[in-house]
DNA sequence: TAGGCCATGTAACCGGTTACATGATTAG
DNA sequence: CTAATCATGTAACCGGTTACATGGCCTA
């Protein structure tokens, strides 16, 4: 998904800055779907304005910046609805933690067992900002997604507990780095 | 992770040539990592070699175009190692279908139950080719990751099985597109 | 005979990020 | 006094994708 988009499907839940949907994006209910900067939805918010998707009023604060607030108009909402009547495309999952225990041997148990802790570290944390989201009695789908969210965090979570020492075993029988048992050209 | 990395993660296991780069990243034991083109392996190896990480010769094959099998060498086994010493970046999840979760009542019934279907088919996909990579017995660090991704899909599956019918009925509670309960701009 | 697989490569494009510019207020 | 937060925006850059060029072999 871009950020177009995803600045139709914020605007849909109620009017807000380009400054607040960066912060959705990031690290609120919206950091699944794409992870936008200010570079990004600035430009993204003009041309929805100029294509008539979106409107703006400017507001005055005490002491703070104005701030534009947009929302979505008509056209937008039908636009945003069309485009999720369309098939989703298949999930994206990207993990460097794979990638360092898929090389588990060249890694070293060293780097290994700070990649493990790491990245329980991590699922922790997203299951515990999901379970706080879904605490705050959010709509029927949010919720519904927020729980979908926590049974995976605690599927991996589970598998990696389970599974770590086997991991640094792998890691423990061909130290690299130090000494290297792999041949040069394998498929030579 | 970038595409240059990713070529000297598979160079490290053998020799290939980019055509077979780009099968291993797209549905091989690598797609979970970078999903890269022709149109940026081949210009990645090229610049590879230049930097010295790789080398490459030529092969004649009958009948066929030739091959150009890269090797990867004592350079670029070492800068590969040496990145996966640093600690590894968030796992990034991108999925079209949560975002149609999340608006299920705008999306509809039809549209939830399409979105459904297709990603259990996906997941179920995506399980058993996993399985059979595992089946193959490869090295213990790739059956390592194997058995971690079926965990996470066997996990989402069940999720998505005993919570489809909730789903459901959220999308048929309020069934838009056809009568619209929402207001035009909430946070007026 | 049409389309898919093998195989390499280039060029145009595009959707994003990073860094910069600006500036007031508030908390440590 | 410094750093962070609020707030908007631009410009340079970059890492990728898409489409194109080329061409023989094999299968339906």
């Amino acid at each position: 998904m871009n950020v177009r988009t995803l600045c139709l499907a914020i605007l849909s839940r109620g009017d807000t800055t380009g400054y607040e949907i960066r912060k959705q994006s990031v690290d609120g209910r919206f950091s699944h779907f794409v992870d936008a900067s200010f570079g990004s939805i600035y430009p993204a918010l003009a041309r929805l304005e100029a294509d008539g998707l979106v409107t703006s009023r400017q507001e005055a604060q005490a002491g703070k910046p104005d701030r534009k607030i947009y929302s979505i108009s008509e056209t937008g909402r039908a636009e945003f609805a069309a485009s999720l009547l369309q098939p989703p495309r298949q999930d994206i999952f990207r993990s460097e933690f794979l990638l360092v225990a898929m090389f588990a041997e060249l890694a070293g148990p060293a780097a290994v067992a700070r990649a493990i802790a790491l990245r329980t570290k991590q699922i922790e944390q997203e299951r515990n900002h999901l379970m706080s989201i879904s605490d705050e009695k959010p709509s029927a789908s949010v919720d519904w997604v927020c729980r979908y969210g926590i049974a995976c965090m605690e599927g991996s979570l589970a598998y990696l507990t389970n599974n770590k020492e086997r991991l640094m075993a792998i890691a423990a029988g061909a130290d690299t780095l130090t000494e290297t048992p792999l041949e040069t050209s394998a498929a030579e």
